[in-house]
DNA sequence: AAATAACTCAACCGCGAGCGA
DNA sequence: TTCGCTCGCGGTTGAGTTATT
C-alpha cells in the first residue's frame, strides 16, 4: 500500500518523552497517512502498531483524563449491555476516553459492579435495547447507513474534542466525521473529503471523513458548537436508553 | 515501617477485515 | 482469485501506584 517495510528492531516497553515528542511532532506536520512509515520517519524506533497505540490512547489532542462521572460510567454499562465489548463503539459514545481507557475501567470496576447480578442483567436487563431503538432515537435520517453497521450517531473523531487553541496556527487540523464505519482513528490517510461549508452543513447526510486543513474551522462552527451539538444528540440518546 | 493486596494504566499480542498488486 | 500487507479491535499482561494490614 505505498508504505515503506520496516526492518528495524522495535523497542518496546515505556514511551519516554522524547518519542511522544517526535511522534506528537511528526503526526501534527504530517497526519498520520501509512501507520508504518510513521515511526521511520519520525526518527522513532517503534512500529507502527505501537506507535498508533501511543497517538490514540495517549498523545492524542482532546483526550480526557481523570475519573469517569456517574453518567459515564452508566453511558458505559448500557452501551455494553447492548454492543457488548465493542469497546471501540461504545467508545464513539463517550467523546474524549479511549476504548483501551473504557475497556481498563470495565475490566477493573464496572464488571465488578455488574457481575454480581450479571446473569440476569445479560438475560433480561433492565431494558431492552437494540440498535433499531437507538435508531429509532435517532430520528429518521439514516437512509445513508444501509448495509453499513448500525451507527446511529455520526462519529466525529479528533475534532469533536480537539482543542483549537491547541492547532491554532499547525498546518494540519484534521478532523474525521465517520458513520457506519469500523474505522476508528484514521483520517487523512483514507481518502478525505475536502470539506466545504456545504459538506459540513450536510455531513448527517453524507458522514464521511472530513479534513479542515484548508479552511477557518471557527469560521463554519465553533468548537463548543459542534461539541455541544454531538453531545447533545449523545445525550438524548442516553435519556432514551432510560426512558 | 514493611509486607501484601488491590487497583490503575499503558502497552503488547494475535486475529480478522480490507485493500491493492 | 490469491497473496501479502497494513490497520484496527479486543483480550491480555505487567509495571507502577495506592490502600490496607
Amino acid at each position: 500500500m505505498g508504505c515503506k517495510k520496516p526492518t528495524q528492531k522495535h523497542k518496546k516497553g515505556l514511551w519516554s518523552p522524547d518519542e511522544d515528542h517526535k511522534l506528537t511532532n511528526h503526526i501534527m506536520k504530517h497526519g498520520h497517512a501509512c501507520w508504518s512509515s510513521i515511526p521511520i520517519n519520525a526518527g522513532l524506533e517503534r512500529n507502527g502498531k505501537s506507535s498508533r497505540l501511543r497517538w490514540i490512547n495517549y498523545l492524542r489532542p482532546g483526550l480526557k483524563r481523570g475519573a469517569f462521572s456517574f453518567q459515564e460510567e452508566e453511558k458505559i454499562l448500557a452501551l455494553h449491555q447492548l454492543l457488548g465489548s465493542k469497546w471501540s463503539q461504545i467508545a464513539y459514545y463517550l467523546p474524549g476516553r479511549t476504548d483501551n481507557e473504557i475497556k481498563n475501567y470495565w475490566h477493573f470496576y464496572l464488571k465488578k459492579r455488574v457481575e454480581p447480578t450479571s446473569s440476569s442483567a445479560s438475560k433480561s436487563g433492565p431494558k431492552d435495547f437494540s440498535f433499531q431503538s437507538l435508531e429509532n432515537m435517532a430520528g429518521s435520517s439514516t437512509d445513508h447507513q444501509q448495509g453499513a453497521e448500525k451507527c446511529i450517531l455520526p462519529k466525529l473523531l479528533f475534532a469533536e474534542w480537539l482543542s483549537l487553541d491547541q492547532f491554532n496556527g499547525s498546518s494540519s487540523s484534521i478532523a474525521q466525521v465517520d458513520c457506519g464505519s469500523s474505522n476508528s482513528e484514521d483520517s487523512s490517510a483514507h481518502g478525505l473529503q475536502q470539506l466545504s461549508g456545504e459538506m459540513l452543513g450536510e455531513f448527517h447526510s453524507k458522514p464521511n471523513f472530513v479534513c479542515v486543513d484548508d479552511f477557518g474551522f471557527e469560521d463554519q462552527i465553533s468548537e463548543s458548537s459542534l461539541v455541544d451539538y454531538f453531545l447533545g444528540v449523545f445525550d438524548f440518546c442516553c435519556d432514551e436508553l432510560y426512558m
